[in-house]
DNA sequence: GAAACGTGGCC
DNA sequence: TGGCCAAGTTT
């Protein structure tokens, strides 16, 4: 069975749309303005499932340091994930690397123009593809991200959970049915942010402006009330808590990090060394040179989309007449400053622990 | 096809 | 306070 009704009659989605984005869309974000394949690229990886507030400062900063992608094809992997630090989703910034390696090494340095080729590129799928290809490249495609969903789902009264398959096979041949045919690479571009301008701005999750929105006669969720119910709620699951006890081994103004694998979370960053209970991190601690008691700080909560972590600090001062700084752990180790932790990508929790330590020791 | 994967803002 | 989720992709 479809999970589509009976289309309203809006045979100018599209030309009502880009209309709007003229007059009432963004055109200031700093990831506008420009045909720049990479800067479109690196704002479009940040902002996956992640909000615009939150991707700017982090656009201006990698952008300065990493202006082009031959630069940040160069750079160690290591600084890039630094810069990326606090951002989330670190498998993105692993992919971005490699895209830009890629894109160097097989591309010229110059990115592809079409859909299907920038899909192949490590982090970018079919709706990142396609909304570089249109702002790039002004190219006739889709993007579906929560914005096109949410706006679909209520103007077109599409039932079911858009997280599930189905009803995400059903938006993506809706969406590329509104497309708009016979458009300038200009009119694209208005066409594919307006989708993401209406979401954003006025289709919002919580308390939608329908008084201002363009389709507001025809919408379904408008004209029946449900704003509330469209799109579905994502099926409730239990949240499962983890625990774990970290170590904070600190000789003066240092403290010992530990670089966690590749996979998994917080995948490729430093992080402190850690361990499953009060007396493996201990012995962890002994081993690390640390003949001194070791005190609890102050535990902490880390809430992640799919599961709680109650972290419990424990922080003990590192024997140097054990031998200063031996690297004991079984993976990369470094000893950092407190004021440089910066230079590393760390877990924003660890982040804000040493952060916290900073200010109330010495 | 479901689960894994971060963080911060909002109500 | 705590549930919900945001410019999704990969495994």
């Amino acid at each position: 069975m479809s999970v589509l009704p009976t289309i309203p009659a809006l045979t100018d989605f599209s030309v009502r749309l880009i209309a709007w984005q003229r007059q009432h869309g963004r055109h200031d974000l700093p990831w506008q303005n420009t045909r720049d394949a990479y800067r479109i690229w690196l704002s479009e990886i940040m902002l996956q499932q992640t909000q615009v507030s939150t991707v700017i400062p982090y656009y201006t900063r990698f952008l300065a340091r990493f202006p082009d992608v031959a630069s940040l094809a160069a750079a160690p992997a290591d600084d890039v994930m630094a810069l990326w630090a606090g951002l989330g989703y670190y498998s993105r910034a692993r992919n971005l690397h490699r895209c830009a390696q890629g894109v160097v090494e097989q591309h010229g340095g110059v990115f592809p123009a079409s859909v299907e080729a920038l899909a192949e590129l490590p982090g970018i799928g079919r709706s990142t593809a396609a909304a570089i290809a249109s702002f790039a490249f002004g190219a006739r495609a889709t993007i579906l991200d929560g914005n096109v969903k949410r706006v679909l789902a209520r103007v077109f009264g599409v039932e079911g959970f858009p997280g599930e398959k189905r009803v995400e096979n059903a938006m993506w041949v809706l969406a590329e049915s509104l497309l708009p045919s016979n458009a300038t690479n200009e009119a694209v571009v208005a066409y594919t942010q307006g989708l993401m301008d209406l979401g954003a701005t006025l289709c919002v999750r919580g308390r939608p402006d329908c008084a201002r929105c363009p389709f507001a006669a025809d919408c379904v969720a408008n004209v029946t009330g449900r704003q509330r119910e469209l799109p579905a709620a994502r099926p409730k699951k239990a949240v499962p808590t983890r625990r774990t006890w970290m170590l904070v081994l600190r000789d003066g103004n240092s403290v010992m990090l530990e670089k966690r694998p590749p996979s998994g979370i917080w995948g490729g960053l430093w992080s402190l060394p850690e361990a499953a209970d009060e007396a493996a991190l201990a012995q962890r601690a002994r081993a690390l040179g640390a003949s001194a008691a070791v005190s609890p700080l102050a535990p902490l909560t880390h809430t992640f989309t799919h599961f709680r972590l109650d972290i419990e600090p424990r922080i003990v001062e590192l024997n140097r007449v054990a031998g200063a700084h031996a690297a004991l752990a079984d993976g990369e180790t470094a000893w950092v400053a407190l004021s440089d932790i910066d230079a590393y990508g760390v877990p924003a929790p660890v982040r804000k622990l040493l952060d916290g330590l900073q200010g109330s020791l010495l």
